[in-house]
DNA sequence: AATGAATGAGAATTCATTCAT
DNA sequence: TATGAATGAATTCTCATTCAT
C-alpha cells in the first residue's frame, strides 16, 4: 500500500485536480487561469506544469474522472445480483447520484479532443462504460434471463440516452429538475426493456385518417 | 417579396454568420477570431460589429439557427400527413438529414448562457422544438390514434435522447457512423411506442437467481 | 443682420458645438465619440466633418468659447465705472460666474495643443485675455488712480492665478468649495493691491533664530 | 541599507516609471502606449502589467512622483533656518528647480482621476504640500515671527498659484519664460506677505481724476 | 449639404508557458 | 522538485475617418 507522506506527489496532483474541477464548474474552462488552479491547489504556477502538459490536459483527466466513477456504477456487484426488473432504475439513479455530486463540472463532461492522443482517451473512457454494459447485457443473456438482441448497440445508445439527460439536467438546469428527468429516463428504459408500448397493438391497427395541415 | 440588391444590408449579416457558421466547426469557437470571420465574410472586423454585438453574439446565433431548422421540420405537413407508425422513423430520419448538413457546427449545439439574455433566447429555441413534438401528441391522442400519456414529458426527454444521438453522431464522430446512430435511435423510439419490449412478459417472470460477482 | 432659417449652417455647426460641451464635460475627450456627439446634435457623424477637421479640432473651439467668455467681462462698461477698490472682487466674482455655468467642461480649459496652428490659437486666445486685463491697468495708470507697475507681467501672472483657481474649483472639486475659492482669491489680489501684508513691517524687523526640524 | 542587485524588482518597476515619464511627457500620455513603455523599458509588455493594475495607474504614479518631490522641499531644514523674508523665494526657486528637472511630464501633473481609490490617492498628494505649508506658517506665528492669519486656506491657495504658474511655465510653455514665471510668482507671494501693496493708502484715497494716455 | 455604413489600424490587456534559481 | 517572475503572442473590441449615394 503506496505510503503518502508529508509531500506525497500524488497529493499535489490530486490537489490540482481538485481545484481545476471546482474552478471548471464554477467558471469555465476558458475563464479559469493556470494561475488561478495553481492557487487553489496552493502550489505554484510552474508546479502544475510538473504534472500536466498543459491546460487542457487537466481538462481531459477532470473529464476521465467522472466516467470512471459511473463504469464502477455499473460494475458494482450489488447491481447484479437485483432481478432484471429492477435494474434500470438501480442503475440510473445510481448514476445519477453520482453525477449530482460531480454536477458543477457536468459541463465539460463532454469536450473536444484537440489531438488524436486525446480521442483516444475519451473514447476509450465512453467505451468502457459501454461495455460494461454490454458485458451485463450478456450475461443476462446467457443466464437466459432475457432473449438475445444487439447488446453493443443498445449499450451504446442507452449510454447517450443516459449522458444527455445527464447533461441537460446538471449541467444546463443545474439540478433543478433532477426527479424529472431521472424519472424520465428510467420510464423510458423501462419501456424498452419491459413494455407496454404507448401504443398497444390495438390501437395500432385503427387506420389513420389525417388530412388537414 | 424582399428585393436583395447590390448591398442588401442582409447580405452582410448572412455572410458573417455564414463565415462563423463553418469556422466554429472546423477549428472550434475559441480558435475562431473575429478577423478571421470576417476576412472569410469579406468585410471588415469593425463591419462584424455593426451586427452583432460581440463574438459570443455570433454563437448564439448560429446555434440557434439549426434549432429552428429542426422545428421546421417537425411541423411538415408531409409528417403529420403519414400513418402513426411511420412517423418517427420519418421525424428521425429527416433530423438526422438536416443535422448532417449542419453537422461541422454541432459541436457547439449546446452552449453555455452567458447572460440572462442568452439563456433565454437558448432554453426558448430548444423548448419549440419540444413544444412542436407535444403539439404533435396531443393532436393525435385528440385523434383517437393513440391513447393519453404525458405528452409534455416525453416531447422533452425524446427531443434530449435525439440531441444526444445527434452530438455523438455528428459533433464527435463526425458522421461516421450515422446509420448506426439513426436507425438505432428510430428503434429505440419505435419500441417505446410500439413495442414489443426487448423482454418480453413471459421472460419476465423466470425467477432471476444471480449473485456472486 | 444674418438670417437663420431652418436650415441655417450654423444651428448645425452650433448644434455640435453644444453637444461636444455637454459630453466632454461629463465623460471626457476620450471617451466621448463622434458618433455620441453626433447623435447628441442631431446630425448624421459625417455632417460633424463638414465643420469641423477632426475630433480635437472640436476641442479647441469648445475651449476658446470660454476663453471669450472671460474676455467680455473684463472689458465690460460696468466693471470700468466702479471704483478700484471693487474692481477685483466684481471681476473675480464674475468670472467664477461664467466658469460656474461652464464647470463642466472646465477639465479640458486647459489643453495639450497638437499642432502649431492650435498652439496659435490657444495662445492668442490666452492673450486676450491678459491683454484685456493690462490695458484696463493701463487705463487706471493713465487717470493716476495707480501708480506705475509691470502691467503686463501682472496681468499675466493674475490670469494664471484665477484660471488656477477656478481649474481647481470647479474641474477637480465641482465646484463643491467655490466660495473658499473665490474669496480666497479675492483675499489674495485685493492684499497684492492694497494690502496690508500679512506681515506688517514691524514683525519683519524682528530677528529670526529657528533652527530645529 | 537595501541592496539592490541585478535582478531588484525595484529596479524593473522603476524603470517602467521612467520611461513612462519619458514618453507621457514627450508624447501625451493617449499617444504613448504600452508596448512603447515596455520597449524603453526593456522589458516586455506583461511585465508592465506584473508592476502596475493599468495604463492609468502607471500615470498617476508619475505624478505623484512629483508631488513629493515639491513637499520634501517644504520640509528641507535648510528652508526653515532661513530669515522669513527670504523664505518665499526660496521655496520658490527650489519649487522651479525640482520641477524644472520633471518639466517633461508636468502636463500631466493635473490629472482627472478615474476611480475613488486614484482621486484619494492625488487629493492626498496634494494635501500634503498644502500640510507641509500649513505646519510652517504655524510654526511661524508659533514662534511670533508673523502675527496670526488664515493658515490652512493661504497653505491651499498659494499652493494653487505656484502650481498654475509651474503647469503654464513648464507644461504649455516647455519652461522658456521660466525666469518671468519665477520671478513674478516670487514678487507676487513677498507682496502677499510682507507689501507694499501695489496700491498704496495714499492713492486710494484719492479720487480718480482720468487724464488719458 | 447630408448621410451613415463601412473601414481597419490600433490599443489595452490577458495568460499559457518557460526557465533561472 | 518547486517556484513565480518574466515573457510576448494573440485577441477582442473601439472609433475616427471616409466616401458612395
Amino acid at each position: 500500500m503506496p505510503e503518502a507522506t508529508r509531500d506525497d506527489p500524488r497529493d499535489k496532483r490530486q490537489a490540482i485536480l481538485h481545484a481545476a474541477r471546482e474552478l471548471f464548474a464554477r467558471q469555465g474552462y476558458d475563464d479559469t487561469t493556470i494561475a488561478a488552479i495553481a492557487q487553489a491547489a496552493r502550489v505554484a504556477v510552474g508546479t502544475v506544469y510538473l504534472y500536466f502538459e498543459n491546460k487542457h490536459d487537466i481538462l481531459v483527466d477532470v473529464c476521465l474522472t467522472l466516467n470512471s466513477d459511473i463504469t464502477q456504477v455499473l460494475q458494482s456487484p450489488a447491481i447484479l445480483a437485483l432481478p432484471v426488473r429492477q435494474v434500470p432504475r438501480a442503475i440510473i439513479e445510481e448514476t445519477f447520484r453520482t453525477s449530482r455530486e460531480n454536477m458543477r463540472f457536468m459541463t465539460y463532461y463532454q469536450i473536444d479532443a484537440q489531438s488524436p492522443a486525446e480521442t483516444a482517451r475519451l473514447r476509450a473512457s465512453k467505451q468502457q462504460i459501454a461495455d460494461a454494459l454490454d458485458g451485463y447485457f450478456q450475461w443476462l443473456i446467457a443466464r437466459g434471463q432475457v432473449p438475445p438482441f444487439d447488446t453493443a448497440a443498445y449499450a451504446e445508445l442507452l449510454n447517450d440516452l443516459v449522458s444527455a439527460a445527464l447533461l441537460q439536467c446538471f449541467a444546463f438546469e443545474h439540478g433543478e429538475r433532477e426527479a424529472f428527468y431521472r424519472e424520465g429516463v428510467i420510464e423510458l428504459v423501462e419501456r424498452i426493456f419491459f413494455g407496454p408500448p404507448l401504443v398497444p397493438e390495438a390501437t395500432q391497427t385503427s387506420a389513420p385518417q389525417a388530412s388537414e395541415t
